[in-house]
DNA sequence: CTCAAATATTTTATCGATAAAATAACAAAA
DNA sequence: TTTTGTTATTTTATCGATAAAATATTTGAG
């Protein structure tokens, strides 16, 4: 899993597991761009959470990396007692791990953590789908065409940062009529979680064609046809995984073994 | 749903949406028993938690009641920061509401939101158990047979938080071989928050016979019966939230319609 | 008497400082 | 050398104090 966890390129990196000389990677996340951007109104917690969230989610915050609160007041400039709120929020979801008296880490990565990952979240998502055909209706429908139409837009040269967006947002749409806002919480954790996986293993966004996936699924939902959307929701987050793992070089030579095993698994609770 | 916000019966609780003269809860709060009592060498955040997260379950904390972190600091004797902490780490998982510059207040509780709350759990549980039928092995035979017992020995005359665990341990253990930690977590926070809604609106722990609920599920389970598994599971979380509806007064004329369309969310989600 | 503006009070969110814990560095013995 | 015990340093966790925001109260006009 080494691989997973190497420095962003590009970006200065302490050396292997330690984390000082930190003035460089301070001073870039302090001007890093933010996706979502903090409500004007915001409180500074949620400014940090907001900010602190991308950082991980785009691997700027290394996998396993030590959050030092000295280190994060100053990168942020916002105080210690928000920071650590932050923190503890982003524990609770998971891409923090908070270990008492011994501060805060990036959650590590690992292939087994991305298997289970990934077999929560296609158990998640087929429930979700499968409710939102049935009860999804005219407005569901026309803002997955929006979604759809957004995503088809962004061209190879777009900023990978809002082909995420843009990408997240059309799958939380598919299953935003679901009628269950836990659900719809669930699988929003879980799509933090992948999304991390895939931003800091693969760098280029689509070596394969996610589009043609992407109408293929928007198609067979519209037709409230359960069955095939089941089969390519299934393929479209198996296949992501399978590539990243085959990618791994601890891993790739299982890699066929893995993500069968993977399949069974997933197969196992939903017949 | 007046009903399910109303104080608990033996504690002295501020008239009607007004949290002045807290003096008795104070010193009630102070030494309430801890079920889970925080490890020895726990931080301060990790008491706070367990011991908040303890009493909003147990309504002592009744829904929609404000968390005056000055009225907290004194009722739990810890500082301000780590109470923060903790109550942000309960607002992720829902039992409490984190407002901007409004402070914390213990989430409420409604009918509809009881109902998301059974769907997804039913979901979660469905899933669980089904992966765990197929995957479980004799360690996980045994401890099923283990928590099956420890919660039949317990007497209508025992602690009722007593049973609460034991309740909660043998759910927990028949899901626990699914091979899904996320899984997991997703069902553990699901219990959390509908033991609350058991605990809050019903103060007779068992006025059905729920230990041959119990039994037939164990049966079921040992005997790898999906289907029959399946449908006890169904039945066991609906009829609770079925009889929590009818005996609330604000529903209890539509609670068979509620129900009914309750049934028909889950099924689509599930075949 | 009702409503609205201005004021006073409470409560939150936040910071800076401190004590306790963990880690790192160092030195002495095997 | 390697190990082990000791000391120094860093870092965390926590508290008390303060400024900003929200709420409650009062006052005055219509």
């Amino acid at each position: 899993m080494e691989d997973l966890s190497a420095p962003s390129p590009g970006f200065a990196r302490p050396p292997e597991g330690v984390q000082e000389n930190w003035g460089a990677a301070r001073r870039f996340l302090v001007s890093a761009p933010l996706n979502k951007a903090p409500a004007a109104g915001a409180t500074l917690t949620e400014t940090a959470y907001v900010r602190l969230r991308e950082d991980i989610l785009r691997g700027r915050l290394a996998p396993g990396e030590k959050l030092r609160i000295e280190w994060l007041r100053e990168s942020y400039d916002i105080g210690a007692s928000p920071l650590r709120e932050a923190l503890s929020r982003l524990a609770t979801s998971g891409l923090v791990l908070a270990k008492g008296q011994q501060g805060f880490y990036v959650a590590q990565v690992s292939i087994p953590q991305l298997l289970d990952i990934t077999k929560a979240r296609v158990w998640a998502q087929t429930l979700a789908i499968r409710a939102a055909i049935v009860q999804g209706d005219r407005d569901w429908e026309a803002r997955i065409l929006a979604a759809t139409h957004r995503l088809g837009r962004m061209g190879a040269n777009d900023d990978p940062v809002d082909w995420e967006t843009q990408h997240s947002d059309f799958h939380a749409t598919l299953i935003s009529a679901c009628g269950s806002q836990h659900l719809i919480n669930h699988c929003a954790q879980l799509q933090d979680l992948s999304d991390r996986y895939r931003w800091v293993s693969i760098r280029k966004a689509a070596s394969r064609d996610t589009h043609a996936e992407h109408i293929a699924l928007k198609d067979a939902v519209l037709a409230r046809d359960k069955a095939t959307t089941e089969r390519l929701i299934h393929d479209h987050f198996v296949e992501t995984t399978r590539i990243i793992i085959a990618n791994d070089p601890s891993t790739q030579d299982e890699a066929e073994a893995l993500i069968g095993k993977l399949k069974a698994e997933i197969r196992s609770a939903l017949e």
